[in-house]
DNA sequence: GGAAAACAGTTAGGCGCCTAACGGTTAGCT
DNA sequence: AGCTAACCGTTAGGCGCCTAACTGTTTTCC
């Protein structure tokens, strides 16, 4: 289930010693990297092992909360095409394909053809999809809530600073092509 | 390849009105959550984009990295069984037969079974694997230096700090049988 | 000495995600 | 019109990881 990451962190003098070897290696940018690897591993696990208590996916989960959110923001109707879906959750339509399959099979959603164009489809969430939102949301919350518990309100406003200066920065970073660093193989 | 992870964050205002229907909302502890989650995920993402260019899996990157470890530090002779590899790198048995197979197929490991204990395994790095890694490893802290261009030194050392009570907090929660109510510590 | 428990590694089967290729539908061009 | 390109959703096949059950080896304890 986990991502598969080292079990015990190196020390700081590790690195600073490994950096001799390798001068490419920055010791304080590689501490913060594992370290947020790391954390955001574990915070991945506490999450999905709540969801999957209820016998759900983290894949499936997102698809639900998109179309939740879809429906009580824009008021709208809560259907969304499954290239929608698939775009706003970073997977691959086809699967997306399989999400909704199973999401379908659960009673969790239903598929129709658009009456305009007949290659699209609409996914809709069933009135048993939100029941089961309501029931599972709270514990979901409350998880989030004393996973971070030992940060005060300012630490955290802290950290989703510095977050989102790395997001940023990572998402230029993956969206360029290529920074192949290695000259050649 | 990345973990499904909803694209836009939610923004505060949101979660503040989301906080109205369920008390069990934390605004301020969901945004860091979040936050967390999908840096991570960025992280992740960028990490594994540069290993498979090099034809190697994150899970393979994670046994390699602990033998070079082993190797160098200990002065040992960088030899360990599957169930040391597993448990340090936190995949079951069964997931490290499989690690080992590909890398031993692909050169870069080699199986001895243990003198003493005929039950045991001895996984040891060949020195393709060692050319592999010194080939491999400055791109790889290139990637992080580049990764955390955009903290300064001291905004990384807080980060550290932040990321270190999430994780010492999640170890507990996670090694836990139950998730409880909350309302300590 | 011999049965049973404990342990190491492997195999079998499942799930989620990926890429690549495929039929069905609409829009654009001549 | 008809041919082509672009698009939507799906299928097929592969990889990595998981759990559960299995084979083989050592230890334990009568």
């Amino acid at each position: 289930m986990p991502h598969l990451l080292i079990k015990d962190l190196p020390r700081y003098e590790c690195l600073i010693e490994a950096s001799k070897r390798f001068p490419e290696l920055n010791p304080s940018a590689c501490e913060a990297f594992l370290h947020l690897l790391r954390a955001g591993d574990e915070a991945f696990v506490a999450m999905e092992r709540n969801l999957t208590a209820h016998n759900i996916s983290h894949g499936r989960f997102g698809v639900l909360m998109l179309l939740a959110q879809n429906c009580d923001d824009c008021g709208g109707t809560g259907a969304m095409t499954p290239a929608e879906l698939a775009d706003q959750t970073r997977v691959t339509r086809a699967t997306m394909t399989g999400l909704v399959d199973t999401l379908e099979r659960d009673g969790f959603v239903s598929r129709t053809v658009d009456a305009n164009d007949r290659r699209m489809m609409r996914v809709c969430l069933t009135p048993k999809a939100h029941a089961f939102l309501e029931k599972l949301l709270p514990g979901h919350f409350q998880l989030m809530a004393s996973l971070m518990a030992p940060l005060s309100q300012t630490e955290r406003k802290t950290l989703v600073t510095l977050l989102n200066k790395v997001i940023q920065n990572a998402a230029t970073l993956n969206s360029s092509p290529a920074q192949s660093t290695a000259a050649g193989r």
